[in-house]
Parts: structure tokens; C-alpha cells; sequence
DNA sequence: AGCGTAAGTATCACGATATAATACTTAGTG
DNA sequence: CACTAAGTATTATATCGTGATACTTACGCT
């Protein structure tokens, strides 16, 4: 996997900061189960020593990155981190254009709203508009998932050329969230299948049980789409039937709506 | 300024790693107006030499902090912001205790709902349930405005002792984002002394022309708050008398429906 | 309580690694 | 098409990050 191209990490690349990358990796360390860390557990979750782990968090904490709670002696992200966000979205120019649109969309069809995108092999909600009650996970941007669970991943797939899109459908991660996740890329390849007909993709229980999941892509026509409109909806209140009549032609149109910008450099990476 | 406490950055202090810190210094670089920059750009906003910022800006690339047009050449923020922003989240304990309640007031009163905590004397906006278009800055978690200028930092300050209060009131920055918004001391001091009485602030105005903002602090009795709940509405549509009908006690009780926890540690920072 | 251990903090001499000057290559302009 | 600025690659040097060690504080156990 390591290439030994002029840039790569590692070793004796003069360009590459190593201090600067095992500063991030105590970033990284944090995520949804892991919040406030102490010091020993940011050395061994980002497998440096005492010393390092010391020095680092301790440049962190003093650059305003990590909170430190006195008491406890833990670290935690600070509110730059939620800075970087707002950085993010202002560069991210198909957020803009969608907003008003998926608004407009939420207060149509009453319930929760969501702009995905393609992050390498995974989807991250970009924007998400709870107008029910969900699930703490599903209420927060920035949660990234494997695109082949995902009916947002799977219509974009939809929109890819033959070739690439049989790669994909061999080779991106799955993850087995719940009993009834489809883990049969067999079947997830007919779903995408479809969706190059239809044009959207409805899915159940993939991420968590009774919970519906249905997605349009973003997308120039002729352009494969990295982008796409999704809606969760509770499987008890919305059977198949009552979901095409009352949401896809709303969720399809705002997906079209928010088509790329001209002269976008959007797909990221 | 620079003090010379044991941890202070720069010069030879050991648990200082000064390239961690020029790394972050490029993150910082992008902001509401410096979406895309070039090598020379990131350059010049840090401050650092063109070899420095070729450095750092590759790593940070390599790491997938920053993506980078092979077209243009230029950086931007990646996905990895996003993610940030998840882990952040999952962190502040408030915030997946005040979304439910959130969601629920946003349908009651159909206008922009937000979530604001304090964040030294700014306040940030954490959680944001857009309900009507607005501007882009107002339906994007993570912006960070002067407390002094927007109703959260005031009903926050009115839960301030005294001499805080007062310390505050005369230091804390203030911008004239409108040509109506608020600098004289004087009068924020009187909008924070009534709100002491009744509890939360409407304010005119202040971010931008025909905006009104009300807003109500999150506390337990007897603390001081550093969260608020606010709302913002379009001035010719809400005078102060249906704000006050319509809004006013919804918003209060969700505030008040937001204690923060028995053991929390929150007061971040 | 008071010991014992683990976690957090501070110090320092060493040399690996980040540095910045320089040269090379590519892209955009008049 | 030449010119200039921007981006990229290379290298010798000493700065600055390193990690071992010692000190201090917090916490669990009998």
C-alpha cells in the first residue's frame, strides 16, 4: 500500500512534517465513543509514547485545538473544531446553492432531509435538516459511512460508468450495522441496477432497524453525480406506495434543482 | 502578552512543538472569504516562508486535511473538517440533550431555531435548525460571533455575577456588522440589566438590517448559563407584541427544559 | 487513614529531522 | 514566443523535536 512516490509519508521525504502528522493523529484520536481522553489513552489510541503524546497535546491545548478539563486532566475537542466546519461549508460551494432547496424540501414533505457526498469509497451528510425526532448520530453533519449501506452512495454509484461501477460494487467496505444490513454485494449490485433506470434508491434497516431510507442523485446530465438529496423515514408510517406518492417527486426535483456549478471544481479529494 | 509560564509557546520550551503549531496556522488560514488558496496565498495569511508552506500544506495534504485541485493547485478544506465537527458533537454533552428539544420548538414556532454556547467572549453557534431561507452564514453550525453584539451573549451575561458582568461589558469586542448595530456600552449594559428581571433579550438589527434575534439562557438555578437558545425572525413580520405571544414562551420553556447535566463538566474552555 | 501504584508533569543531553536557500519546472501573460 | 511568477524538487546545516528519566500529584486498596 505505501507508495515510495516523491511525496509519500514517511522516511526521508524532506517535504513531509512528521511532527506536524503525529499532531493530527491525537485529532483523530476522538470520535463518537472516544470524547474526552486522557493522556495515557491519547498514547495509546495514537500509538506514540509518554513524551510525544505530552508534547503534542499540550501544543494543542495551548493553540486552542483541545480543551482540558482541570479537574479530570481529559482533553476534548474545542469549539475550533466546529470552526473548521464552518470553514468547510464556505468552500463548499454545491452546500450554498442546496440549502434554501432542501429547506424548501423539509417543510414540503415534513420530515428529515439530507445532502450527502461522495468521500472516497464513503458518503459524509454534508447538511442534515431533522424535523422529527431521529437518533442522535443521524441529527449531526459529518458523519461518514460506507457508501454501498447507504441509498445516497448507492444512487451515485447508479450514476457511474459500467466499469467503475462494477469495481466498486467488489471493492468499497460494507459494515454489518444492523441484523438486516445487506451484506450481499450480489444484491446491492441489482438495487444500483435498478437505480440506473429509475433514477433514485429506496432502502430499509440498513442502518438502523425500521428506518427507510431514500435517495436522489445530484448530478449534470451526462455527469456522474457525487453528490445526492436524501430522507430517512420511519418503515411503520411509510410503506413503499405512500413514499413515492408523497415524497420522491419533491426529493427527485429538489435533486435536480441543485445541479453543479458551471465552472465547478467540486468533485473533492 | 506572551507570558513565560512554564508551557508558554515559543522559544525553548520542550513541551512546545512549534511545527504542530505552523501546521494549524495553515488550517487557520481558510475562512468565510479565503475558501481556495494557493501555495503563495497560504504563504502569506501564515506568515511563513514559501518552502515552510510548501511543507506543511503537503502533509496536511497527505494526511487529507486539505484537498488540493490538481487543476488550479490550490487548497481547500477536505471532508476531514466535517468529521471534526462529528467528533466535536459527540463531545458537548448539551448538544444531544437539547437537539430533541430543539427540533420539537422549531416546528412549534416555524421560525430558525439555534443553539449558542459561549466561547470566551464570542458566542458560537453549535446547533442550528434553519426553517425559512436565510443567508448562508445563519444556517450553518460553527460561526462565531461577538457575545456582546448578538441577544445569546447578553442573556448569557445577565446570568453573570456582578463584577464579571460589569468586566465583560466594558472589555469584550464589539463590531459594527450593520450600520444599526449596537456600540454604545452603555446601552448593552441596560439591555443586559433588564434581561436579569425578565429572563431574555430581543434585539434589533445587530447582525444584520431587519433581523430580530430573542434569545433565552440555558442554565441550572443559580449557575451562571453558557449556553442560550435563540431565534431569529424578520423584523416587518414580528413586532416585539407577537414575538412576545408567539415566540417568547416557547422558547423559554425550551431553554429551561435544557439543564445541563448533574455531573457536568461543561464550562469548556 | 496511609500506603502503593499509576497517571500526569517537568527536565535535559542527544541527534534525527525540520529548515531555508537554491535550483529546476511548469503555467499563465503581454 | 519570450518573460515572469508560481509551483516543485534538492541538499547541507543546526535547530528543534526526541524519549529516557526523575519528580509530583491523584486515586484505589487493605
Amino acid at each position: 500500500m505505501t507508495s515510495d512516490s516523491p511525496h509519500a509519508p514517511g522516511k526521508q521525504n524532506t517535504l513531509y512534517v512528521g511532527a506536524l502528522a503525529k499532531g493530527l493523529r491525537l485529532l483523530h484520536a476522538f470520535d463518537e465513543s472516544h470524547t474526552r481522553l486522557s493522556l495515557s489513552e491519547l498514547s495509546e489510541r495514537t500509538g506514540l509514547d509518554k513524551s510525544a503524546t505530552q508534547r503534542f497535546a499540550n501544543t494543542l491545548h495551548l493553540e486552542g485545538m483541545l480543551d482540558k478539563d482541570p479537574r479530570t486532566r481529559r482533553y476534548s475537542p474545542s469549539h475550533a473544531w466546529l470552526q473548521m466546519a464552518y470553514a468547510y461549508y464556505w468552500s463548499d460551494t454545491l452546500v450554498a446553492r442546496a440549502m434554501p432547496r432542501l429547506i424548501e424540501l423539509s417543510q414540503q414533505i415534513g420530515e428529515t432531509v439530507n445532502l450527502a457526498e461522495l468521500s472516497e469509497d464513503h458518503i459524509i451528510y454534508v447538511s442534515r435538516l431533522p424535523c422529527k425526532r431521529t437518533h442522535f448520530a443521524a441529527s449531526i453533519a459529518g458523519r461518514r459511512l460506507p457508501a454501498l449501506s447507504t441509498s445516497a452512495g448507492r444512487v451515485m454509484l447508479s450514476t457511474f460508468p459500467e466499469a467503475e461501477r462494477q469495481e466498486a460494487l467488489q471493492n468499497w467496505p460494507l459494515h454489518p450495522y444492523t441484523p438486516r444490513t445487506t451484506l450481499d454485494r450480489g444484491k446491492i449490485a441489482d438495487m444500483v441496477a435498478q437505480a440506473v433506470e429509475q433514477g433514485y434508491v429506496i432502502s430499509h434497516h440498513e442502518m438502523i432497524l425500521n428506518e427507510t431510507s431514500i435517495a436522489a442523485p445530484v448530478r449534470s446530465p451526462g455527469q456522474t453525480a457525487f453528490a445526492a438529496v436524501q430522507c430517512s423515514v420511519s418503515s411503520y408510517s411509510w410503506p413503499e406506495e405512500r413514499i413515492r406518492e408523497e415524497i420522491l417527486p419533491y426529493l427527485q426535483d429538489t435533486a435536480n434543482s441543485i445541479s453543479p456549478a458551471p465552472d465547478s471544481p467540486e468533485p473533492r479529494g
